[in-house]
DNA sequence: CAATCCAATCGCAAATTTCGATAGCGGGCA
DNA sequence: TGCCCGCTATCGAAATTTGCGATTGGATTG
């Protein structure tokens, strides 16, 4: 059983005559007769009933006929998806993340790339901040979301949006705290962050503006796991506002004062490639993602 | 594109090799190859990545394989319906029907003929009993539902079952006729039931047994034309039990005490035709629809 | 560097498909 | 009745397609 074959089936369905099949198909009629003979010896099955005045649908062709054309549907849109994908940019992008897949946005990223350039295939390399950094200038990662603000002039960076941070506290730790200043929690543990985490950085910037040096009990790599430290009583730190505030609401943790400082989260790439067109587009959409207020 | 070429399409993405497919496929390398050329050919674009060591699919080529495998699949579900329709007993059938389809159970006697014998056509033609018992002595029906007792030795029964039947009267008549004996109403008009109905039959049987001969206003030939009848406090009329009853409760008519005459409905055929395969398979499913009672 | 594995290419053989010519069938019409 | 017309079936030959064996070329491996 051929495409061809059931082509001609379902013309002769239609026309109700093998010659006039024959006409739109550009077929000789004889050859129209050879391929519905050829469909019936190998189905087993008469599919017409064939009269002088043309050839009617068996009760068994009127059975197959739809099969016949969802066959015939699905090499169209095959073909059809075949011309549409030609052209189309093609390539392989690792990109590195952060955080989480939520925050990023990462769902509707890979969504609309897909939807848009099928051909674009995105793999992504979860770690943290300062070694995705290092991934990207190693030209380990093609692009990466970063948290934080770029030391590297080799290093392009495509803003995304400031995240709030706060300084979160034991619960317990409140009737103490409450109300002191920077300097008194200078004087408490904090939880240590990985050196190549940007909370590390935000962290140093803080201490260094108020003019404090805590000391660090362990040292952890994840928002997560700091948040965990915290709740356990090990000490203060720092937490993205969105984090820290539902933890509060469950009473995990308790948010000290307002201060509030901001990191950027952005998306980063090597300078030279600024002209890939892979990369260009990846950026494009990525724009859309995440709208930038007008300056 | 033909199906030889998708079935060749997908071997060599299993494999991953065009010499291992072509083994699985009966067919030398250079066929196989041929095949993939002239698939990538028409659909313009690339469909595997050649390497020492095999091919890959190319991303278009992994959009592209679920489609193949989905116009395969369906090839086979056509040639497997092709060959299971074979040898199915087919034909046609022309039955008369009566009263609603519903009462019939058509529904489900048009569905499970369809489902178990699929070549064989049914086509029904409404009437009423009498002149669709005429359809079937002339063989303009090759069988029928029929309503009341068969008088023709040529024409066989299979009963289904017993339909009882009540007088109905209109609702403003109930003050006069509560109570009374047969002989009474035989004194009020009655709504005439057309000759050739069953129903006819039914009024004249009760009418002789009670030695009553009312007078007849209209004749209709309707059950639902009956009931209008009697609504519009024309005369009493015989209807069925359940019609009535229904009726009744919406205050549309009074049924009449409680007597009840029942007439069989059952299935009819020329006799002729007793051992006809197609109809013996009609009245096997017509009698797993409608279980007979042991007797 | 030879051996091995794999896909591409080429010319020819085989199979399939198609065509033109013709026969046969059945309904419509004079 | 007999002729005509439109239709499908059949046949042999031509055209096209498909397939095969042999071979080449490229890449990897031991």
């Amino acid at each position: 059983m051929e495409i061809y074959q059931l082509r001609t089936f379902v013309t002769v369905a239609q026309q109700g005559h093998l010659t006039q099949a024959a006409e739109i198909l550009h077929l000789s009629q004889p050859a129209v007769t050879a391929q519905i003979k050829a469909l019936e010896e190998e189905a087993g099955i008469s599919l017409f009933e064939r009269t002088s005045a043309g050839v009617t649908l068996t009760e068994a062709g009127k059975l197959l006929l739809p099969e016949a054309e969802r066959i015939l549907a699905g090499s169209r849109e095959m073909l059809n998806k075949a011309r549409s994908l030609k052209g189309q940019p093609s390539g392989k992008l690792r990109i590195g993340t952060i955080l989480t897949p939520e925050l990023l946005r990462l769902g509707p990223l890979l969504a609309r790339m897909r939807e848009r350039f099928p051909l674009v295939q995105l793999t992504t390399m979860q770690g943290i901040s300062g070694i995705i950094l290092n991934e990207v200038r190693k030209k380990e990662l093609d692009a990466a979301f970063f948290i934080g603000r770029n030391p590297y002039q080799t290093v392009h960076v495509q803003p995304l949006t400031e995240l709030p941070y706060v300084v979160a506290a034991p619960p317990a730790w409140r009737a103490e705290l409450e109300g002191v200043d920077w300097r008194t929690l200078g004087r408490q543990p904090w939880v240590g962050a990985s050196q190549f985490s940007s909370l590390s950085k935000l962290h140093a910037e803080a201490w260094r503006e108020h003019n404090i040096a805590p000391k660090k009990v362990h040292e952890v790599d994840q928002e997560q796991s700091m948040l965990v430290c915290v709740e356990a009583g090990l000490g203060l730190c720092m937490l993205r506002k969105e984090v820290a505030e539902a933890a509060e609401r469950e009473g995990r943790l308790w948010v000290w004062g307002d201060a509030e400082i901001s990191m950027p989260l952005s998306f980063i790439y090597p300078g030279e490639r600024e002209d890939e067109p892979l990369l260009g587009l990846l950026r494009e959409v990525l724009a859309e993602i995440w709208p930038q207020p007008a300056v």
